[in-house]
RNA sequence: GGAGAGAUGGCAGAGUGGUCGAUUGCGGCGGUCUUGAAAACCGUUGUACCGAGAGGUACCGGGGGUUCGAAUCCCUCUCUCUCCGCCA
């Protein structure tokens, strides 16, 4: 979320920067202004009086010590209407903190001046593309059908055990996924990322603090029992990692990375966008999280995107990056990049990572702060995340894109991961 | 699920109504000594908000209450630990 002195100091800045992810945030930051003035003056006022009857306290304390309990008992009657008005005074404090705590999470991050103008997809930028686009067989197949021929994935059972977007991996499909998320993690580490097994589970704060909560709550699933919320990403638990916690300026950037299963409702969600692979409310992903010092944050953006474009090019599969435009943009981050990679017999990109800056507002939420060398004040750090990578699609485009007349290919990196399998018929 | 104990500063651990933002130890930082280091000694060391500043206010797990005054008393919630039960 945004800080309130920043809104309060750059108004026209926010309003501005808030236009360009389609969001009108004009009314919101004039009460912001008006609620953030007045509890100023509020809190300046009560605590003139508090300070007041801290006196007053110690005073009556002393005089009932030296025995002059007349005097005490006087002083006692001076402290009623203090007592009064400083009541009053915290109840309209802690209403208009409230309200300001609900005005400052209905704004969105502002998006980074590098951030493109546009509606939505279609106004996204290419800024890079790679890998050869396969020359398919003859009469090839989309993966869910070349997943049921070689019977390395069962949707129907899936549907039987669970519900739709919940499919049953078998033999090589299940040891392909496997291989994937050592594959990834095994490259995550030997980039520097520390690996981390998260919880799957987490509670309301978590939540929040990497905004999901409140408002995105139908995105998760939730257990009533316990109130906690199945993860959509390792995103959440990673990040909250570094929740309520002040780090060194020179242990900088601080990388983690994770394995998890993501489980997300995507409600609303049909047709060809969902067959197969291409959508799913379980899914596997290795995610990447980085907390960076405020100068260095961009430099660790391109770092991150230029490792996931290793990742896929590793793969060889065929992809693009692509600077999301404003209007495509989540409500958390300053900016995006997405990678797709291309799904050749469905003949269509697919999104497999996307990668963000989110600057200081997931870490404001968080109170995520670092110190520099000796007694400075901590400030706020910078949080970036991004998919490397999520499974499903990549193994979408893997069988259709390595499908042959004998069999599916294995890309060469995930040869050793599968027990030197170099094709799966 | 049953019974009990507990939650205090980076960590350990005192503090049961007043001058306590909080004794002390460890750790961290600075210094003395040393060729250097260790040891020893001295000093220093929480966070947030308001304020131009001086300074003020709040915070001893969260919330509420009693009181002129609460880390300390009362209520409530959450969490942790121990024992029993169940169990991968």
């Amino acid at each position: 979320m945004l800080n309130l002195k920043f809104i309060q100091e750059n108004p026209e800045l926010v309003i501005e920067r808030l236009a360009v992810k389609r969001f009108d945030a004009r009314v919101i930051v004039e009460k912001v202004i008006a609620l953030y003035k007045r509890r100023n003056e509020v809190q300046s006022e009560s605590e003139i009086q508090k300070a007041e009857m801290n006196r007053l306290s110690k005073e009556i304390g002393q005089l009932f010590k030296d025995g002059k309990s007349s005097e005490a008992n006087s002083a006692k009657e001076k402290t009623v209407e203090l007592k009064d008005q400083i009541k009053n005074f915290e109840i309209e404090f802690d209403a208009i903190e409230s309200e300001l705590a609900q005005l400052q999470v209905l704004l969105p991050n502002l998006p980074s001046p590098l951030v493109p103008i546009g509606k939505g997809a279609e106004d996204n930028v290419v800024v890079a593309t790679g890998g050869e686009m396969p020359v398919l067989p003859e009469g090839a197949k989309p993966h869910w059908e070349l997943a049921a021929q070689y019977d390395l994935i069962d949707f129907e059972l899936g549907v039987k055990i669970t519900g739709a977007g919940f499919p049953v991996y078998k033999g090589f499909g299940a040891r392909i996924q496997r291989a994937l998320i050592n594959f990834f993690l095994d490259q995550a580490r030997e980039n520097g990322y520390l690996e981390v097994q998260p919880p799957y589970l987490v509670n309301e704060a978590s939540g929040f603090g990497t905004g999901q909560l409140p408002d995105k709550e139908g995105q998760m699933y939730h257990d009533k029992t316990d109130n906690l919320y199945l993860i959509p990403t390792a995103e959440v638990p990673v990040t909250n990692i570094f929740r309520d916690v002040i780090v060194e300026a020179k242990d900088l950037p601080i990388k983690t990375a994770a394995y998890s299963a993501c489980f997300r409702r995507e409600a609303g969600s049909y047709g060809k966008d969902v067959r197969g692979l291409n959508r799913l409310h379980q899914f596997d992903k290795v995610e990447i999280v980085r907390i960076a010092h405020p100068d260095k944050s961009y430099e660790s953006l391109d770092e991150m995107v230029a490792y996931v474009q290793s990742l896929v090019e590793k793969l060889g599969l065929p992809y693009r990056i692509l600077r999301l435009c404003g209007g495509d943009m989540g409500f958390t981050s300053a900016i995006t990049y997405d990678f797709e990679v291309w799904s050749a017999a469905q003949e269509r990109w697919l999104e497999v990572s996307s990668v963000s800056n989110f600057e200081s507002f997931q870490a404001t939420r968080l109170k995520l702060r670092f110190r520099e060398e000796g007694h400075a004040k901590p400030q706020i750090a910078h949080t970036l995340n991004g998919s490397a990578l999520a499974l499903p699609r990549i193994v979408a485009a893997i069988l259709e894109n390595y499908q042959t007349t004998d069999g599916i290919r294995v890309p060469k990196v995930l040869v050793p991961y599968l027990g030197g399998c170099e094709i799966i018929r």
